[in-house]
DNA sequence: CTTATAAATGTTATATTATTACATAACGTT
DNA sequence: AACGTTATGTAATAATATAACATTTATAAG
């Protein structure tokens, strides 16, 4: 059951912006392709980029600094993320896997810690890079 | 098997910092910690910091951009590192679990990428902020 | 020991990423 | 319409990180 959330108008510019990229981007090089629609300051960026990140539509990739489209249409609240980075080419994307998730979701240790959210970033060389 | 690494002057300062402090420190905290020694420059314990991750002996905590002393003696080079924070005190800790840390390096998707390197950071409320 | 090379340092300036503070406007309910 | 909440606009600034260049120190080879 999806609860919808009507985007504004700030957010929904920079929402189509970042999904239609296809892969992650950072917050300066979105503010510079959103000028011509109105958005002019760092914050007005800012502002809808943790909007959208608390409703899960984007992720931040933090080792990146970056921020892309959530490519798991189940996940509405990013409360369990998983990327695989390319250290070459600088490719993101999700991992979309139920056992690492459950895993994960269930993992815990003897520290008396109940673990409510988690952010794997792998990395590697993806297919193209390794061939090079 | 350890190798030994011999830190130059300015790693070792910034290193014992780190070290003794038993927590995360942030680039700019430590700068002003360490002014007294004779370090003045931010670049300065950028690669200082740059270098103490490269040979493993701090990491970094992506999400708050803070660096950690390894906690964990048997890890040279981290390639594989795991990480539980309270979002309440912002305690940071890093995870020894040789389960989970197998099942990590293991992973493998369908995405044709192999994995050399993980970094997995868990939020929640520790003991303490719990009962608060 | 001296030459060569790599690693580390020092210094200045600047780039990049993100937030504070304050004022105003739009939206969703009742 | 009145209220509370969410979003917006704007300016200034804080926090995080790197570029470029000159010099020094450490390490290893001849």
């Amino acid at each position: 059951m999806q609860k919808e959330h009507n985007l504004s108008k700030n957010q929904k510019i920079i929402f189509d912006l970042i999904d239609k990229s296809g892969g992650p981007m950072k917050a300066y090089s979105i503010l510079f392709n959103v000028q011509k629609k109105g958005i002019k300051a760092p914050l007005q960026v800012y502002r809808a980029l943790d909007k959208l990140v608390e409703i899960g539509k984007i992720h931040k990739i933090e080792s990146r600094n970056a921020f892309i489209a959530c490519q798991n249409s189940s996940c509405q609240i990013s409360k369990a993320t998983a990327f695989s980075i390319c250290e070459s080419c600088e490719n993101v994307s999700e991992i979309s896997n139920s056992k690492l998730s459950k895993y994960l979701s269930n993992f815990s240790d003897n520290s008396g810690m109940k673990y409510s959210k988690y952010n794997l970033e792998f990395f590697g060389l993806c297919k193209k890079c390794k061939l090079k």
